[in-house]
DNA sequence: GGCCGCATGTAATCTGTTACATGATTCT
DNA sequence: AGAATCATGTAACAGATTACATGCGGCC
């Protein structure tokens, strides 16, 4: 007997999707429409449609999305997701936390960046906030580990990589996003 | 039916095992106590036991180990792998060419610089020039977007990271292996 | 007697990716 | 007539991860 939880613990990229849903109901199609924008989210994430419809199907079975039939006059009928509250209250805490793990920045934390922008100033300025100091508990922690090693061994050259990699990523937050809206409320969590 | 072909073409990260068994023989529980020194390989790969069990058992299906059972008194019968000549040139293959995506720097790119190390000089200089070669013709080509591009939108900002982390990715070569031994005859290809 | 070290593996699960299937309509 | 667009999905496959299974011998 398969038991599919209703929530998943770990917020993983897919809860990107619930991102399109948010400010109103959508069909599979026309969010691939827009993951196929160059320039958008589709920069850094890319799905078959095959990929994305069982996605969306999955967070459905999980509660996150409900669906409708719409059927059309000369086209094929849509099947238009749109979220619950289940749904909505995973959003805003997606797309506001920061990412725990390095190797998440490079997709996760981007397609966070993507929607938080569409969300105003004041969820960007969380998120980044969030995971500036994320960034920073890391660095601090790769740089204790570094003043006890001694030579330029391989653990010593693997901290300085994660340390570097760190730093370029602190410094990108600063430069290109660095403009931090003052906090306010945030929409309905 | 299921044919297993003799050779996969992406030279990934289970290739790592091979460099395990290039200077002799060993067995599975061996190279497992191997990948637990935290200031060894384990510091970026780290495996279950019974993941490098299946790993051992397709590299023998794949035809680049071989192994033969060593019983001993009073200990438990070991299975000893030793590499085939398609496995060593495998391996030297692996050790040395660079990493093709972003996203293998973080363990791929280490894994094989822990061994070429382990080479010596010229290996290791064999694959950092490689990868500089690699990581030099990415930025150009984040580069020549982002000149494209106008103003800190989305795209920008993606180029941006990614430039950043290339650049931090470059420095961290020169700086901590720069010291390039001048290239020598390679061991046996 | 119980735990740790030695040494092996099978199997379930989960996730990600890709191939394939279908069918109507509109555009060229 | 044929290609592209609209719109959905199933199923196979590949990969990673984890849980579980087994058994002996030595140490405390």
């Amino acid at each position: 007997m398969t038991m599919s939880p209703l929530v998943r613990t770990p917020l993983s990229i897919e809860h990107a999707l619930l991102g399109f849903l948010r400010p109103g109901p959508l069909h599979g199609y026309e969010i691939l429409r827009r993951l196929d924008d160059p320039a958008g989210l589709g920069l850094v994430w890319t799905l078959k449609q095959s990929h994305l419809y069982g996605l969306l199907a999955r967070l459905e079975d999980e509660g996150y999305v409900a669906s409708r039939r719409e059927p059309q006059e000369s086209r094929p009928t849509r099947k238009v997701f749109e979220l619950t509250r289940s749904g909505e209250a995973t959003y805003w805490d997606w797309v506001q936390s920061p990412v725990a793990r390095g190797r998440e920045l490079r997709l996760d934390f981007l397609a966070k960046l993507y929607f938080a922008q569409r969300e105003g100033a004041a969820v960007v300025a969380r998120l980044i906030e969030g995971q500036k100091a994320a960034l920073e508990d890391w660095l601090a922690a790769q740089r204790g580990h570094l003043s006890e090693g001694r030579g330029p061994d391989f653990e010593w050259q693997v901290l300085q990589f994660r340390a570097g990699q760190i730093e370029a990523m602190l410094a990108w937050l600063d430069a290109s996003t660095g403009q931090a809206a003052p906090p306010q409320a945030p929409p309905p969590p």
